[in-house]
RNA sequence: CGCGGGGUGGAGCAGUCUGGCAGCUCGUGUGGCUCAUAACCACAAGGUCGGCGGUUCAAAUCCGCCCCCCGCAACCA
């Protein structure tokens, strides 16, 4: 299918509630979507919850939950985040799904049969309190924080994806952008490491996780919760495990793939640009075309934390900034790409700043000066907005750049009306008056169909207020 | 010698690849305006671009060394 725009955010991990970091990935997804859209592209926007593996039974556990129920509960918070931050997804996956845990049994046999999977060693660090193993990241002054003793180093068997041979199609694959990664820095950052590093093939079974895909070819093990959730990209639209399916993938319901975007953060792009890379060489399936890396939200220069006690809460957010103003400081806090810092107090300046006094009172002195002057805008719905500048800066996700520059519009227009003075205008002169007020009538049409994506409510309501000629408060100040 | 990112006026950032008067927003000061959400506009003050050295007619930008902060170290989203 021509002209699709199909585009992925990571599933994320059902073991707690939704914060922040979830909300700004899903938020720059559906503007890119949206303005896709927008564009006139078929678009289709996958997001969903990964609801496999340890840390999830452990926690339902705790609870007293049985671990379905415990999993349909996230879910269903992520599914509230989604609504409340106006995110307008056309697919919610989930891993318990019975169609994707039989999808993923499929492929694992088809990875199984053709020797891509096979059995061997998986040698780790095991702490015998928790029963499972710990990355070294994981430990205190080489303990287990949970145990305080010193996990063994074992070695257990295990079944295993191979990644040695598939590392050079990787990096050929890469490097002549048949896949793009981005930005510049994060390719050459996984460039960097495939090139000095051997990759390990990968250990994909657990033994002692319940909560998981069985492997079909040895049922005493479960799927390691990668695996089982880089498949959601595929099953999100429909996938059911053959081959055959991608090639008719004009007429089949794949018509989506390949994605145009994989959004994600940069923490989970290496992961991505190996094991979801192999897979899908191995299964002989078209790589993605770009795969996009965000920074992470910090709050003072440091991981919002519950010690620390920074964290910011969407609903917070929400409850101060409205939908469509915490979706505008998300971002605008900074480069998309880069780690971005927001503190409560920076936003509410910024708020106050740029939506309540900037666009909010261009547009209520706007309207204020034609109701008292009987001007009738004249709301051109027929000219379809393009501006390339601004086109270009989306396409090349230089997102908190694309508001930038309808700022700088609205910076302008507020001088043009005080070079202009058209309130002692309407006086004197109603010609040039009505010249000024139309100019300043499709400025902000303008802005209103270049926000659209970004702040959808709020484009809805300026045009609202200009075709009836009634003033609006967009944004109330905050404190 | 593990890998990577960052250090730019009071705050937050862009600019570094491809060298050419140091840019944006906020804040501050002074003045102006009254259509507007005490909003808006103009002007101004404020920077040895982390440090030292090198290349160059010219360095925030290229090269070398050093200091400080922050991530990551793949089976952890």
């Amino acid at each position: 299918m021509k002209n699709k725009f199909y585009i992925t955010t990571p599933i994320y991990y059902a073991n707690a509630k939704p914060h922040i970091g979830h909300a700004y990935t899903s938020v720059a997804a559906d503007i890119l979507a949206r303005w896709n859209n927008q564009q006139g592209k078929k678009t289709f926007l996958l997001m969903g919850t990964d609801e496999h593996g340890m840390k999830i039974q452990k926690k339902a556990e705790e609870k007293k939950k049985d671990p379905q129920q415990f999993v349909n509960e996230i879910s269903e918070e992520f599914k509230g985040l989604c609504e409340k931050i106006n995110i307008n997804y056309n697919g919610f996956i989930r891993t318990t799904d019975k169609k994707h845990e039989e999808t993923v049994q499929k492929v694992l046999q088809l990875l199984y049969d053709r020797g891509f999977i096979y059995k061997g060693t998986y040698e780790g660090l095991y702490c015998v309190g928790c029963e499972q193993f710990k990355n070294e990241s994981d430990l205190v002054d080489g303990k287990c924080p949970e145990h305080g003793i010193k996990p063994e180093k074992i070695k257990e068997e295990s079944y295993l994806l191979k990644m040695k041979e598939v590392k050079s199609q990787i990096l050929e694959k890469i490097k002549k952008q048949e896949l793009e990664i981005s930005p510049e820095k994060r390719r050459n950052e996984i460039i960097s490491f495939l090139e000095k590093n051997e990759l390990k093939d990968v250990s994909i079974s657990r033994k002692n996780v319940s909560w998981g895909v069985p492997l079909p070819f040895d049922k005493k093990y479960t799927a390691y919760v990668w695996i089982d959730a880089f498949l959601n990209y595929l099953t999100g639209i429909g996938w059911n495990g053959s081959i055959e399916q991608f090639a008719f993938s004009e007429l089949s319901e794949m018509k989506w793939w390949p994605p145009d975007i994989q959004l994600m953060g940069k923490d989970i792009l290496r992961v991505h640009a190996s094991i979801w890379l192999a897979i899908l060489i191995y299964l002989d399936i078209e790589l993605p075309k770009r795969i996009f890396a965000h920074g992470h939200i910090l709050s003072n220069g440091k991981k919002m934390s519950k010690t620390l006690g920074n964290i910011i809460g969407v609903d917070e957010m929400i409850r101060r900034f409205g939908v469509d103003g915490t979706r505008y400081l998300l971002i605008s806090a900074g480069t998309f790409g880069e780690d971005i810092d927001i503190t409560m107090e920076r936003m509410v300046e910024k708020y106050n700043s740029d939506l309540a006094n900037g666009l909010g009172n261009l547009v209520s002195r706007t309207i204020k000066l034609a109701s008292v002057s009987d001007f009738q805008f004249l709301i051109s719905n027929k000219l379809p907005i393009s501006d390339e500048k601004f086109s270009e800066k989306i396409e090349n996700l230089r997102l908190s750049e694309a508001l930038e520059y309808i700022w700088k519009v609205i910076r302008e227009d507020n001088k043009y009306i005080e070079d202009n003075k058209p309130w002692e205008l309407v006086k004197s002169d109603r010609k040039n008056f009505e010249k000024i007020m139309e100019k300043l009538a499709f400025d902000l049409f303008v802005i209103s169909e270049l926000l659209v994506p970004f702040m959808p409510e709020t484009s809805k309501r300026i045009k609202k207020a200009l075709e009836n000629n009634e003033s609006v408060i967009l944004f109330k100040k905050a404190e």
